[in-house]
Parts: C-alpha cells; structure tokens; sequence
RNA sequence: GCCCCCUUCGUCUAAUGGUUAGGACGUCAGGUUUUCAACCUGAAAACAGGAGUUCAAUUCUCCUAGGGGGUACCA
C-alpha cells in the first residue's frame, strides 16, 4: 500500500446527490487536498435495478457545480464485476464462503419466525454446513460469506475511536447474488483495495457495514483501511431528512439561488470546527482540516445560516459573476424561460451596473433577482401595496415638483442627482426620505430596493423621468 | 426485539477536573440610515436526568431517558 492518502467518494446511483453526500464528497476531497493525496470517486451501481443514468448524471454534476473535482476518471463499479467473482470464487474454493439455496420466500420466513422467537433476525445459517448434494434441483444459488461466529471484530474509527462489535451479531451476508453480480460489501472490500484506498471517510450509517467489510479484509489476508464515520445529517426538526426540509438534490439548492462557495462553507462547519472558526476560504479549510476535529454527534440541517453565509458570499462576489451565475440559473428558475426572454443584452448590462447595490441585499441569487425586477419592468409599472401607500396625494405632488428639477440635471450621474433630490428636499423643508420613498415607488415599484440615486443613474435619464411623470401625472387624473 | 452510535444556548459548535462555560447563526433592544439590507453596540439563551470517583465534575465511570443508525440476493 503507497504511503500517500488516497480518499473515495463512493455514491450509489440511485438518487440524486443529497446534502449529506455532497458533505461527505467534501470531507473526502478536503482531506485529500489536505494530505497532498487524491480523490477517486467511485459508482457504487451493483444494483443494476436501482441504479440510473440519470442519477448518475445528477451526481457528477452536482460534484462539479460544488466545484469538488476527483481525481482521474470515475470508476464504474460494475465494470469490475468480473474481479469480484472472481473474488468470491477465490473464497468459496478456500471454504471462505459458501452455496446457499434458500429462496427468498424461505429467507423470509426465516426472518419473521426469528422476529417471532425474540432472535436476531440474520440468516441461521441453514446451508453454511449442509451438504450441497441435499441442494434442490434447478436454484441457482448464492454465495454467502462465512463470517466468524465467535469472538469480536473491532473496528478503529478516526471519529468513533474504537467500536467493538460481537461476531455472534453478525449473520452470514451474501456477497454473490444468484444471478452471479456482487454485492455491496463485496465489492467494496474488493474495490479499496485494488484502488490503494487509504481512508475511507463516508456516513456512520456504513459503521456496521465496516465492521462486515473488516471480516472479509481479514478473510482475504487484506489490511482494512483506515475508516472515519461521519455522523449523518438531520432535518430541522431532529428527524431523518426528509424532502420537505433539506433531503433534496444539491441541484435543488443552485435552483434556491445558493452559492457553491456558501453550500461548502456550511457543510464543512456542519460536524467539523476549527476553533471559532466560521467563514473560511477552501485554502484555509484545506489547511485546517482534520478528520480529528470531527464531532460524533448528529447535526441538525439550518437554512437560516446557511442563508446567512450566502448573503456574505453574494456581497464578496465579484458583480460580473454574480451575473453569470443568474444568467446560468434562470433557465431552471419555474418561468425562468420566459424570464430569461425579458433580459435582453441592455437588460444585464443594467443588471451588472446595478449588482454592488443588489447583492448587498440579497440572501439567495432568486431573491436577488426578484429585487432586480424593477429594472427589466415595463411601463407603466405595477405598484406593490406599499408603494401603492407610498404615492398619495401628497406623494404624487412631491412628484411633480421634483420633476422638473431632475430634467435639468445633467449629466445623469449619481453624484449630481443626489445633489439635485437633496438640495430639493432641503429647499422644500423636506426630510430626505419624504422625497426618496416617493421616488423609490415610482421608479421600481416597491418600498424597497437599492439606493435611491443608484437606481436613477442604472435605469437612466429617459426611463427614470419617464416612470415619474406616470406617477406625478396618475395623481393628477384620479 | 437485537446490535452500534450520540446528548453543551432554539441551531452549528468551542473549551476545561477548579472559567463570569466562549464564538457563530437566529431572536430581542438600541445605534446608523433615503427604504431594505449591510454594519456597530447591547441583551436573553446551554452543560438531558440520576448515581459514583474526587477536595472539586460540564469534563472520568455506570445507569436511565431521549435521539439516530443498522439489522436485504440496497448501497
């Protein structure tokens, strides 16, 4: 075995890839980096009935928008059947394993009698030592490993010290099924080894699985890697996700408009600390990673901070890709095409100029663009409740009392309408505000948005005079 | 049922055999302000319960409770 660390991301290809695997996708990936070694990732579809391409497809794709690439190309795992057969034969010669004919009906019933009875409900054994002349005519049968039944494998964790399992607990599992394809923890133990994994970091819902993968290590005369089992990830309510609350594909986290930089940063936090360490750039988790600062208990899923670091990843983004990503994103947005249709080339260039004072705002690239509405609005725009509020009477007069000193400011530029709208206010005996609100809800529609002067400037001279004299004039012929 | 794991503010977590148990998110109250955010200041908020070890336990041990995982010809 080399010397260097050699990490797997091993997800089955029968869903999409959820939060908890993204975060054990990340945790393998930082310690590789952290270690100078690799990442491989690995297909875990023994299961040909539940495995799809389309699962597939999600998962390299959420992987890569994460921005989490592995080393080398993926490994299929059943492109490596052939060798776990071989494998099994390999201890079936050696009376390592052994044929088993009970039929499913038969393993069934074997269950519920133990259930019955107040026993493990594990396989009994029936055919470890029976005789295969006795074997009923016409089953193909499959191959069960001979586990040990005295004694105790241990297992060494890096998060959960050390675990001791008793062997009496541990039934014998099949490792070939009767159509001759492998099974899960055969061709793990098979698959670690022949990649040289050093470390094998997953959800501690492997833990017994590790302690089944080391019998068969042992049985093969192999050394066991060295494993950390993360604790899992829980809802909100302290409950399995579910898709209600955080169960859902990391794609479904770009369509909320999330940040990979933000989804990462959460993630690493979630099980795992450095001090008080809480925003940390990938160089600086790469640095500080440890698979000893990982805790051992259960985290639960917040969207209320990870909110929270997507706005402060929004505010240090540079506006240009900030643009690129809502150009990226607004096909999957639910009217995204027809939304998309709307921003033409002058649309994002406004949306660029005005990103300093919208990202400042924003928690998640949706709400962002949702406050950007008012800039690809057309004429006469639709007042929200609060600006509707907003251009009384009182307001609508302000209106058409400023207008005309906003038609002479020139050039259009932020400074000099600041300096317009304040020296009107103050001539007019007039708070700052009582001037802005009208305005702001005559230029985008609502009570909130960027800075007053910033949203005059982006919009422009004639749009800008345009939306206020719809305004001034509305009040006039009510 | 059986096996395994876990338990510090609402949440993520830090630290320690002797501390005012720290930080972050969230919440609340102020400040700033053209709105909303951001930002600043402050506040409330935790060692699951019970035994034991010890001069001393949140920290070590055991038990209980609660939560989670596993118990497939799934991974």
């Amino acid at each position: 075995m080399s010397e260097k660390v050699i990490t797997r991301f091993a997800p089955s290809p029968t869903g999409y890839l959820h939060i908890g695997g993204a975060r054990t996708a990340l945790f393998n990936w930082l310690y590789a980096r952290a270690k100078g070694g690799k990442v491989l990732l690995r297909i875990e579809d023994t299961d040909q009935a539940r495995s799809t391409k389309g699962a597939i497809l999600a998962i390299l794709d959420g992987l890569r928008w994460l921005d989490l690439e592995w080393d080398g190309e993926p490994l299929y795992q059943m492109t490596r059947a052939e060798r776990h057969r071989e494998v099994a034969e390999q201890l079936l010669a050696e009376g390592k394993a052994y044929s088993c004919y009970a039929s499913p009906e038969e393993l069934a019933a074997m269950r519920e009698r133990a259930r019955a009875e107040g026993r493990a409900p594990g396989y009994d054994g029936t055919w470890r030592d029976r005789d295969h002349r006795e074997a009923p005519p016409g089953i193909a049968p499959t191959i069960r490993f001979k586990a040990p039944r005295e004694g105790e494998t241990v297992i060494k964790d890096r998060v959960q010290g050390r675990v001791v399992f008793a062997n009496k607990d541990l039934d014998d599992l099949v490792i070939l099924r009767s159509d001759g394809t492998p099974t899960y923890n055969l061709s793990v133990v098979v698959d670690d080894h022949d990649m040289d994994i050093t470390h094998v970091i997953r959800g501690d819902d492997h833990l017994t699985n590790a302690a089944r993968q080391t019998q068969i290590f042992k049985a093969l005369g192999w050394q066991t890697p060295i494993y950390a089992h993360v604790p899992l990830i829980h809802g909100p309510d302290g409950a399995k996700l579910s898709k209600r609350h955080g169960a859902l594909g990391v794609e479904a986290y770009r369509a909320m408009g999330y940040l990979p930089a933000a989804l990462r940063n959460y993630l690493v936090r979630l099980g795992w600390s450095h001090g008080d360490a809480e925003i940390m750039s990938t160089d600086e988790m790469i640095q500080w990673f440890d698979l000893d600062a990982i805790g051992r208990s259960a985290a639960r899923f917040d969207f209320a901070k990870l909110e929270n670091l997507n706005g402060h990843y929004l505010r240090v983004t540079p506006d240009i890709e900030i643009v690129q990503r809502l150009k990226a994103l607004v096909p999957e947005l639910p009217d995204g095409v027809a939304l998309g249709e709307r921003i033409d080339a002058d649309g994002w260039q406004k949306l660029e100029r005005a990103m300093p004072g919208l990202k400042e705002r924003a928690k998640t690239l949706v709400e962002l663009l949702d406050s950007a509405s008012f800039l690809f609005a057309k004429r006469p725009l639709t007042m929200d409740e609060q600006a509707a509020k907003l251009l009384d009477a009182a307001g609508r007069e302000m209106l058409a009392a400023l207008l005309p000193r906003l038609e002479d400011v020139s050039p259009w530029t932020l400074e000099a309408l600041e300096a317009s709208v304040r020296s009107f206010a103050d001539e007019t005996g007039r708070k700052l505000g009582k001037a802005a609100q009208p305005l702001r809800a005559a230029l985008t529609g609502r009570s909130a948005s960027p800075g007053i002067f910033e949203v005059l400037e982006v919009l422009g001279r004639d749009e800008s005079l345009a939306r206020i004299r719809d305004q001034a004039h509305a009040g006039n012929s009510a």
